[in-house]
DNA sequence: ATGGCTACTCCTAGTAGA
């Protein structure tokens, strides 16, 4: 089966896009995040057309997450336990076939050192509380999203210019080491060790015709799954065109059924 | 690299993204 991860700035304006993708990449599980629209404004009848059940956890202009699967999902739950009624739509978390999908979208942080870093920082805390809590490692899980985060220097197109900046910093690399402690593995780096393998660049400035991005979209998968993961892709060509959002899907190919 | 963009909104200016 084929597992997805897509942040798409908009569902709205990426409908045409999405709409297409999955005609040609055929994938069986799609997370979603940014898609910015309520659930009643989610263009659910589209996605049912293509043969995909639906679950949108959404939110009007910022954030907001869904699940597309062609098996029948059941919803786990769709805020941390600890998030208030207005909390931002950040989590998704369903189980399909045998696998438990946990959709992210990690808060961006703006600042090292501002409210929102601190924000970022406490909500991994509390997303690692929620694993904690309702979720078995011991069983086949996909934390899957845009995660704000990238773990390592080869995941960053200049490691000196990012060193120490929101999204490169070490207290959110520790972040997402305590997911991979929890008991995950990042599923590209099951396949791929090299550098310069980006999911995300600036629309300002040229960023992606000069290959400035980072590597933030993010596959991690428990023991069971990482064991049938047989290749994770970066769909790099989706960043062309017109119309791009600023990042590109992340598709991972598991064993067993869709 | 400190923004040359994009998308949003009580929409033509301000906020947010990363």
């Amino acid at each position: 089966m084929k597992l997805a991860t897509w942040n798409v700035n908009s569902i709205r304006i990426r409908l045409p896009r999405l709409l297409a993708w999955l005609e040609r990449r055929r994938p069986d599980v799609v997370c979603l995040q940014e898609v910015k629209v309520t659930d009643e404004d989610f263009p659910r009848a589209e996605l049912e057309a293509l043969g995909y059940r639906v679950l949108v956890a959404g939110q009007r202009t910022y954030n907001g997450v869904a699940i597309l699967s062609r098996a029948e999902p059941t919803e786990v739950a769709r805020a941390l336990p600890d998030d208030g009624d207005d909390a931002q739509r950040r989590l998704l978390v369903a189980d399909v076939g045998g696998l438990r999908v946990v959709n992210v979208y990690g808060p961006n942080g703006q600042e090292v050192g501002s409210e929102k870093y601190a924000y970022k920082l406490d909500w991994y805390r509390r997303f690692r509380a929620f694993l904690d809590a309702g979720a078995d490692a011991g069983r086949p899980v996909a934390v899957c999203g845009d995660l704000n985060i990238a773990p390592e220097d080869r995941d960053v197109w200049d490691p000196e210019r990012w060193r120490g900046q929101v999204m490169a910093s070490e207290p959110e690399r520790a972040a997402f080491r305590s997911l991979l402690a929890w008991g995950l593995s990042d599923a590209l780096r099951l396949h791929r060790l090299e550098g310069g393998l980006f999911t995300w660049w600036d629309y300002r400035a040229g960023a992606f015709h000069r290959g400035w991005g980072l590597r933030i979209d993010h596959i991690l998968v428990s023991a069971s799954v990482a064991r049938g993961c047989s290749a994770v892709e970066i769909d790099r060509d989706e960043r062309k065109g017109p119309k791009p959002s600023d990042h590109v899907p992340v598709v991972a190919t598991l064993a067993g059924a869709g």
